[in-house]
DNA sequence: GCCGTTTTCGGCCCGACTGTTTTCAGTCG
């Protein structure tokens, strides 16, 4: 897929367009475009020009360059322009607080090719002698230069939601503060997220700020305004806080959720009407007229749409499906009735079954299912088939003794290196349920990877591949898979797809379980819990699902218990 | 460079904070 390397292309040209002070709407159109490229499910190489110049912000010109890259490898217009600059001088854009402005004035006056030049002359206090560049901008970028240094790379939802949660929690404990959200991409619950948006109304938004850049989570402070204040947290996260009126609110909801295109969506469809949207409201052109903004459901009312989740707002079609009426109905986490991936004792968990039982049933659960390791996985204690027959003779016991309540006995299976499962079918076939998973070997080939875990599924008793594509965010890339392969025998098979809840997998991703969802395959929705506090990974899940404009019958485990086990494949028997 | 229910030319989403100025440019989101 040539999405991103098209997107990272488009954009380097808008650097380079920009330092040579071009036509900035002719930069913002290479901007726009890249945007679109990279948040595109499909692969633009299967695209023929003509279907890509439907693409918003694609015309007849850059679809060319899509074209000629897909063809050539190559686009011509970017090599000539690659070799008017040097590329130390690109990468100075890096740093933040330098801009194309600053960048190409270092350049041309004082011949900077490189961040660590710019750094030795910065200490050396020889930038200030130039017009414009004083004392504090000199400090500002080296500390620019240090920040980048430090690398701040999207960080796993899962470490940024907690501390998102802390802060917003102690300023409504501590700061004059009414209503409080968390915004931007936690919002819309994105697998990474870059930084941390909070938006407050507040009478007295001074002491507001003045708690906010005190709070004990923060190392620095960026900017400190009455409305707009940026920190730093000891973990290198950016934290934007802004206050804005009551009446405003629900606008400066929508604009600070984004996404960013989605926002722009809805501000072109405002000016067709007449109208123009602002984080402060919506308002009639031709007299500046409010007409709302309080809440954020005014701002969808008055352009004429349904409310659109924040899951949705990636204008990935969602603006279309809501103007035709075909929004999904998408899955809550209360439709969930079970959870189909847990670990115990037996295996490389840390509770009992008794425990285990105890907090599913807890978070109002009718079934579980326990899937501990196969034998091959000595490293997480897998179990041996004489272990896995005693384990089911105690699951049996335990069953007789629950009301209201079901344990379905099952395995997580190996998939071999070789593509064979670590029990044989005599054994898988008097389990419940069995999840398949690949735990080793994974820099074969995408061709070896992809035909294990099809083998996997042409199994009659496999119900479900957990884990897909093995990634952990920002520590393993996923598998080279051929997911085309996947989704069409999953397909085929009827083997249902595991979206792995744990906020440092989220695998499916969204757009896998988008793609999945539209061919029709089963999903489910598991935990891999270890430790019980994990069973609330559970909403990471779901919330990973509704970005992939899942429904609740488009999950298995949203099933009561009966239901579900008859909705297994066939070949397996469906019975406790 | 894109785009069109005023338009194939002339627009293009909108605002806050900082630093350097003395009314604004640059940067960011």
């Amino acid at each position: 897929m040539k999405n991103q390397e098209i997107a990272r292309i488009f954009n380097d040209i808008a650097d380079r367009l920009e330092l040579k002070e071009e036509n900035p709407f002719r930069i913002r159109a290479y901007r726009k475009a890249a945007l679109n490229i990279e948040g595109l499910s499909k692969n633009v190489e299967e695209i023929p020009e003509a279907e890509l110049r439907k693409i918003p912000g694609i015309g007849q010109d850059l679809a060319g360059k899509i074209v000629e890259y897909c063809r050539t490898g190559k686009i011509q217009a970017y090599e000539e322009l690659k070799s008017e600059l040097p590329e130390g001088l690109l990468r100075l854009l890096a740093i933040p607080s330098l801009g194309p402005k600053t960048a190409k004035q270092l350049y041309d006056t004082l011949q900077v090719k490189s961040i660590d030049e710019l750094e030795k002359l910065a200490l050396e206090h020889k930038l200030s002698k130039l017009p414009g560049i004083k004392e504090k901008t000199e400090e500002n970028i080296l500390k620019g230069i240090q920040t980048l240094k430090r690398g701040t790379e999207r960080q796993p939802i899962g470490k940024v939601l907690p501390l998102a949660h802390a802060m917003r929690d102690q300023l409504r404990a501590k700061a004059p503060v009414g209503r409080i959200d968390i915004a931007g991409s936690i919002r819309r619950w994105k697998d990474t997220v870059k930084d941390i948006d909070i938006l407050v109304t507040s009478d007295n938004p001074d002491k507001a700020m003045d708690v906010f850049v005190y709070l004990p989570q923060v190392r620095e402070i960026l900017v400190q305004g009455p409305t707009k204040s940026s920190v730093i947290t000891h973990e290198g996260i950016q934290v934007d806080v802004r206050v804005v009126e009551e009446e405003s609110y629900g606008a400066a909801l929508t604009y600070f959720t984004g996404s960013k295109t989605h926002n722009i969506r809805l501000r072109e469809m405002a000016v067709k009407k007449g109208l123009k949207i602002n984080e402060y409201g919506i308002f009639r052109e031709k007299d500046n007229k409010r007409i709302g903004g309080e809440e954020e459901g005014d701002v969808y009312r008055i352009l004429g749409l349904p409310y659109i989740p924040p899951e949705l707002r990636e204008d990935q079609g969602e603006v279309e499906a809501a103007l035709e009426g075909r929004l999904p109905d998408l899955i809550t986490i209360g439709d969930i009735q079970g959870d189909l991936h847990v670990h115990s004792k037996w295996s490389d968990g840390s509770h009992t079954f008794e425990e285990v039982v105890e907090a599913a049933r807890e978070r109002g659960y009718s079934y579980i299912a326990l899937t501990d390791h196969s034998r091959g996985l000595a490293v997480a204690r897998g179990l041996t088939i004489e272990r896995l027959m005693e384990q089911k003779k105690e699951i049996a016991a335990l069953n007789r003794k629950l009301r209201g309540f079901r344990v379905l006995q099952g395995t997580e299976v190996d998939i071999r290196s070789d593509g064979s499962l670590d029990f044989p079918d005599e054994v898988l076939k008097e389990l419940d349920i069995v999840v398949a998973s690949i735990h080793s070997g994974f820099k074969q080939s995408a061709q070896q990877l992809t035909s294990r875990i099809v083998s996997a599924m042409r199994n009659p008793y496999v119900s479900i591949i957990a884990h897909p594509t093995g990634r952990l965010i920002g520590d393993r890339d996923a598998y080279e898979l051929d997911m085309e392969e996947i989704l069409r025998v999953a397909a085929e098979t009827g083997t249902a797809l595991e979206i792995n809840a744990s906020p440092f997998r989220l695998d499916l991703s969204d757009a896998h379980a988008r793609k999945a969802k539209e061919r029709g395959i089963p999903l489910v929705i598991s935990t891999d819990t270890h430790v019980v506090d994990q069973f609330t990974y559970m909403g990471y899940g779901v919330s990973i699902a509704r970005r992939g404009w899942v429904g609740k019958g488009d999950v298995l485990n949203t099933l009561e218990g009966d239901a579900l086990l008859r909705r297994l494949k066939p070949g397996k028997k469906g019975t406790t």
